[in-house]
DNA sequence: TTTAATTAAACAAACGTTTGTGCATTTTTT
DNA sequence: AAAAAATGCACAAACGTTTGTTTAATTAAA
């Protein structure tokens, strides 16, 4: 089984010529090596009569370059980081570079478990969506020279570079948005709670409350996930006073969120209204359109790709940590009320 | 910058052993060749302190082994393929092995692209969803050896190994499920019509209606796509005779006929009974939840990763080619009629 | 006390590339 | 016709591992 895989001294040796002028043709130097016209042609016409395949791990051992870029995200399986994975992963492949994708499963430990495999591997560079409170990891990795840039989630002890979204801004807004249209109990469930993007959110949202003189709000929750907006959202309405509105600060927190309302059969926004973080074609068909906050998932993409680009390439990047603007938009999921 | 990568010979060095005895104990072959415990514990304590990553590359080349699998997937937007690639990367980790998980945009080109990358970069093993309908590309790779088995789409009149879910029985069952509640006219709106599972589903389904008597069913569309659900769904309703049940053989292809029916102010399942192959999360918070074919996501990633290991450990296996049972998922989105 | 067996570790080749340097051969210049 | 320059390519080292084979030192057997 297993026939032989060849190589470029099997070229070498059906063409007649060295390994080192095959070498230079197969990798378009040629010219600049005055190799001749004639012997050109016959490294590449043998070549693709051998069908050969290049063996990346030699050459990017000898080189120290593997062409690859990593690309952490904590799951797949929410929309948003699959969008993004899905993005990144074309707009790197415009520039010639294979992007390895990997899934840390939202869990810390194969965070780092994942980022071993990657750095073994030689990649040149990294883009993270961290899942944990630490850094360290990253950090030190990043003081190596290894370029990287953190997305969506990030630090901001650090000085690591990222791109994210103004996740301030987009939750003062979307809590503004309530607020305007006559709600004061608004309960805000939020995810992972020492992560940026949540504490920013959270922040926006306490900021814009207590400038309209609301200042008994709740803010609950622990997680990104359906459950905790499920739960959450349940344990809510066992309480004395129900709100009029919920900010769920995740796509799939809004969705546990409303799983648990149509199981007590509170409408929205009939009886109550919601709106979100992070927006996705099928937020358009649920039962109630949600109005959301979406974050420019393709800018972002495009803009980590760039900038880590450009810090493999070694230029100089006077600003390495950007904030997006979100867009607010309204759906059906709000209602005025009084 | 880019503080001095340390390898195998620094460990060497500092410990004042040979690099083969500490590539020995690294690899945790210590016993079998008789390396002192003192050896050992110096080793071990020198390569956490100067925190050693192995270079993956230079192991792989001497060995031939990269302890990696590609996963090619279309898309990742396509939350079916996303929640697969989530469970194989899961699974595939559990092993210790690493997945690269690469998404060729529904492109045949970048398909193949995809897969050379892959290939020069050693892998061991591949798991694809093909995307296109050829497989020159993947059979002569399985030829030369390489461990390879195709999930969800796959090529009836090639022998590469592959699992996938019974599309025929699914749905056959689906068109049956409509027709058993009173359906005669039934449009099958398809996805890309070469592809396997597209054949045999819109083979169920011509049969099914055959069955029952009903000879002038409609089978349109061309692509798993939002797009072109939206587009068929368009069309459909300026004929003479509109049907009354939809049949989407993708999530995909029912979001977009959702979309249009929306527009046209017709309602599930008052007005059109819809039914589709594909389950996800999301499907149950929609206007109207889709009663739809689950396809065992799970099981197959399970399967796919088991007998792709097997094929690496060279061991032997009767089975080859895999169809799964579907799981019909009943909704709020058909209805009885006359 | 010499020889054999065991233990512990070193040597060196190999994996498939890339690349700095060197060496013929041919062409141009003087 | 001799020297210089240009052309076309080959040699060999290096990248960081793994691993088959040796060697040296220690212990056990004779």
């Amino acid at each position: 089984m297993a026939a032989q895989k060849i190589n470029i001294n099997d070229i070498a040796t059906k063409t007649g010529l060295s390994i080192s002028t095959v070498s230079r043709v197969l990798n378009g130097k040629a010219e600049q090596f005055r190799i001749g016209k004639k012997s050109q042609q016959k490294v590449n016409e043998v070549a693709k009569e051998l069908k050969y395949i290049p063996n990346k791990f030699a050459a990017s051992l000898r080189t120290g370059k593997s062409n690859t870029i990593a690309l952490i995200i904590p799951t797949l399986q929410n929309p948003f980081f699959a969008d993004l994975a899905s993005n990144i992963n074309a707009e790197i492949r415009r520039f010639g570079f294979t992007t390895m994708i990997s899934d840390s499963d939202e869990n810390f430990e194969i965070e780092k478990w994942e980022l071993r495999q990657m750095i073994s591997r030689n990649v040149d560079g990294l883009i993270i969506v961290p899942n944990g409170n630490q850094w360290d990891h990253i950090k030190s990795l990043y003081d190596r020279g290894l370029p990287i840039i953190c997305i969506d989630r990030y630090f901001e002890d650090s000085e690591l570079p990222f791109v994210s979204t103004d996740n301030y801004e987009g939750a003062y807004n979307a809590t503004k948005h309530l607020i305007e249209n006559g709600h004061s109990r608004i309960t805000c469930i939020q995810g992972v709670q020492y992560s940026t993007p949540n504490k920013l959110r959270v922040k926006g949202f306490k900021i814009a409350m207590e400038e309209a003189g609301f200042h008994d709000y709740i803010v609950t929750g622990d997680d990104f996930s359906l459950q905790n907006g499920y739960l959450e959202t349940e344990l809510l309405f066992h309480q004395k006073q129900m709100p009029t509105a919920i900010f769920t600060l995740s796509n799939t927190i809004a969705l546990g969120c409303m799983k648990a309302l149509k199981e007590m059969n509170i409408r929205i926004p009939d009886d109550i209204s919601l709106i979100t973080f992070d927006d996705h074609p099928y937020l358009n068909y649920l039962e109630t359109p949600l109005s959301c906050i979406a974050q420019p998932v393709n800018d972002i993409s495009k803009i980590a790709v760039k900038f880590l680009l450009s810090q493999i390439n070694k230029e100089e990047n006077r600003i390495k940590q950007v904030l997006l603007k979100p867009q607010m938009i309204l759906k059906k999921s709000v209602r005025r009320i009084i």
